[in-house]
RNA sequence: CGGGGUGUGGCGCAGAUGGAAGCGCACCGCGUUUGGGACGCGGGGGUCGGCGGUUCAAGUCCGCCCACCCCGACCA
C-alpha cells in the first residue's frame, strides 16, 4: 500500500501504467527478466475474461482441450513462413534429465504445428469435420523489450484451432471468431475495438489472412487486442491434414486459428483508467461493489457493521461484493485504495446513513462528489444492476468518443505524419508494402487494420497517390 | 546486439575530499483517531550487486564480471 498519488496520465502515461499495475496488485515483476507474476486480483480479472469468452466459444460449438508445452523443433520448420516468423523468439530446451536431447524441444510460442500434427492423425473423413478445438494455456516468446501484460516472455491466452472441409467454411469461422472477440470487447470490457484485416506485412507468420481487433489506448497508441487467422491450406499441407470427401477424393483441410491473451488486461487498463487508477468495466470487475463502513465509537461500529454485513449478504447473491472491514486504515484511505483498484461501485455506510436508513453510493466512472448519490434501500438489486449497466454504457460511450476524436482523415502525406503523433490516421492506401514501410520509417506508425466497414468508392493512396480501393488505419502501436 | 543510465533495509533515496551506514514511506507494539490518502511514542530490519586489488582503514579509489531500467532494431 502506498499513500502517494499516481503520476498523471497526461504527464507520463507509461509510468502511470506501470504503477497502476503494481499498486493495484494486478501483477508484479518476476525474478526472470521479462516475466511477471499475475497476482490474485489480476488473475480474478483474467478468470472473468476467460468465463465471458469461454461461454461464447461453447455457444459457437467449440470444445476445450490441452496440448503439450513442448514441441519438437522440426515441427516449427515444416511451415516456411511460420518458422521464419517465430525462430528469432523461440525458447529451446536442449537438455532434459541431465542428457542432451536427440532433438531440441521448443517451448510453444503458439500451437499450430503440434495441433496440426494431431489433427492429421485424427481427421480421416469429411464426417470428422469440422474440428473446433480451443485451448487455454500459456506460451513463450523471447521478446527483446517487455512490458507488464502488454508483452512478456510468457503469457496466458486461449488459442482456438479449427479444421474445415472447405475454404468458405474456414473463412466463415475466421470472421465468426473475430465477431466473437468484437462482441466480447464491446459488451464485456466496454472497449470499442475496430475489427479489420491485417496487411500482408503485419499478418501472422503462416497465415493467408489475419484479422484483428484494434483498440485505441488512452495515449492514442493502438493495441492489437485479439486476432483471428485464416490459415488456408498452409498448415494442412505442412502437416498432412487430409480427408476423404464424399466422392472418395483426398482433400487438404482448411484451417483457422484465433487468440486473445492477458494483453487484453493491458487494454482494459489503458482504455478506461484515470489519474486515480484503474476503472474496471463492471461485467469483468473481480469486485463490483465494495462496502466501506464508517464509524467512531464501538457503538457506531456495531450498528454500521450490522448493516454492512446484512447488505453484503443480500447483494452477494447477485453481485461480486466485498466489505472492507480493515480497522487499521481510515475511510479516506479506503476510498482512494478502491478507486486505485478500479471497483465500479462503492457503498459508504456511516452513522448518518444508518440513522436515515439510506445508502451513500459512489460511482468510479464519475470522480469526486459528482459521482456520489444517496439511494433508498428498496429494490436494491435492481438499483445496483441498473447502476452497473449505466457505468458499462458510460465507459463505452466515453471510450468511443475518445477514439473518434482521435481518428483523423489527413488530406496529404504531411498531414498524416502530423496526425499519427497524437492519433490515428484513416487513409486511402494502395496496398503496397513500400508505402507502408515509408510511413513506418517516417513516423513509426504502422498499418493497424483495414476495417471491415469501408467507405464507398475509391481514392488516392495517401503515400504514393496511386489509385486505392481501401482505407486503412495508420497508428503507432504497442 | 548498439547508445544511455542505475545497483545502499521491503520500496524510494542521501551518503564531497576514504575514518562507527542514515532519511522518508512501508512493517511490528501501545495509545489517541476514523464521512476523501490520520497522529504521537516506542521498536525490528542492511555481508552497501558480485569477485579481486590498493590501504592501518573501502559504500566511497582501481580492475573485471553480473543484473536491471530507458532509447533503438524485433513483436500479441
Amino acid at each position: 500500500m502506498s499513500t502517494e498519488k499516481l503520476p498523471a496520465r497526461s504527464e507520463n502515461f507509461s509510468e502511470w501504467y506501470n504503477q497502476v499495475v503494481l499498486r493495484a496488485e494486478l501483477a508484479d515483476y518476476a525474478p526472470v527478466r521479462g516475466c511477471m507474476v499475475i497476482r490474485p486480483y489480476g488473475w480474478a480479472l483474467w478468470e472473468n475474461i476467460q468465463q465471458a469468452l469461454d461461454r461464447r466459444f461453447k455457444e459457437t460449438g467449440h470444445v476445450n482441450a490441452a496440448f503439450p508445452l513442448f514441441i519438437p523443433m522440426s515441427f516449427l520448420e515444416k511451415e516456411k513462413e511460420h518458422v521464419e516468423g517465430f525462430s528469432p523468439e523461440l525458447a529451446v530446451v536442449t537438455v532434459g534429465g541431465g542428457e542432451t536431447l536427440e532433438e531440441p524441444l521448443v517451448v510453444r510460442p503458439t500451437s499450430e504445428t503440434i495441433i496440426g500434427y494431431m489433427y492429421s492423425k485424427w481427421i480421416r473423413s469429411y464426417r470428422d469435420l469440422p474440428v473446433l478445438i480451443n485451448q487455454w494455456g500459456n506460451v513463450v516468446r523471447w521478446e527483446m523489450r517487455t512490458r507488464l501484460f502488454l508483452r512478456t516472455l510468457e503469457f496466458y491466452w486461449q488459442e482456438g484451432h479449427t479444421a474445415h472441409a472447405t475454404e468458405e467454411e474456414a473463412l466463415e469461422e475466421t470472421l465468426r471468431m473475430l465477431n466473437v472477440y468484437t462482441d466480447f470487447a464491446y459488451n464485456e470490457a466496454a472497449i470499442p475495438v475496430i475489427p479489420g484485416r491485417k496487411s500482408e506485412t503485419e499478418k501472422f507468420a503462416g497465415a493467408v489472412q489475419s484479422y484483428t481487433i484494434e483498440a485505441m489506448m488512452g495515449d492514442t497508441r493502438a493495441l492489437q487486442s485479439g486476432t483471428s487467422h485464416f490459415l488456408g491450406q498452409n498448415f494442412a499441407r505442412a502437416f498432412d491434414i487430409q480427408y476423404l470427401d464424399r466422392n472418395n477424393q483426398l482433400q487438404y483441410c482448411w484451417t483457422t486459428s484465433w487468440g486473445l491473451s492477458t494483453r487484453f488486461i493491458g487494454a482494459i487498463i489503458m482504455t478506461h483508467g484515470d489519474d486515480q487508477g484503474l476503472i474496471l468495466p463492471p461485467r469483468l470487475a473481480p469486485i463490483q461493489i465494495v462496502i466501506v463502513p464508517i464509524y467512531r465509537s464501538d457503538t457506531e461500529q456495531s450498528q454500521v457493521m450490522a448493516v454492512a454485513t446484512q447488505l453484503h449478504k443480500q447483494l452477494s447473491a447477485r453481485f461480486r461484493v466485498k466489505v472492507d472491514d480493515r480497522s487499521e486504515v481510515t475511510p479516506g484511505f479506503k476510498f482512494n485504495d478502491w478507486e486505485l483498484r478500479g471497483v465500479p461501485l462503492r457503498i459508504e455506510i456511516g452513522p448518518k446513513d444508518v440513522e436515515k436508513g439510506v445508502l451513500t453510493v459512489a460511482r468510479r466512472d464519475i470522480p469526486g462528489k459528482a459521482g456520489k448519490s444517496t439511494i433508498h434501500p428498496n429494490n436494491l438489486e435492481a438499483q445496483f444492476a441498473q447502476l452497473l449497466d449505466d457505468i458499462h454504457l458510460s465507459l463505452l460511450k466515453r471510450a468511443t468518443q475518445f477514439r473518434d476524436e482521435h481518428i483523423f482523415d489527413p488530406q496529404n502525406y504531411e498531414e498524416l505524419k502530423e496526425v499519427v503523433q497524437h492519433g490515428w490516421a484513416f487513409s486511402w492506401w494502395c496496398g503496397s508494402a513500400e508505402c507502408e514501410a515509408k510511413v513506418k520509417e517516417d513516423t513509426k506508425a504502422t498499418t493497424r487494420c483495414i476495417p471491415l466497414e469501408q467507405p464507398a468508392g475509391e481514392g488516392r493512396c495517401i503515400v504514393c497517390g496511386q489509385r486505392a480501393t481501401q482505407k486503412v488505419y495508420f497508428a503507432r502501436a504497442y
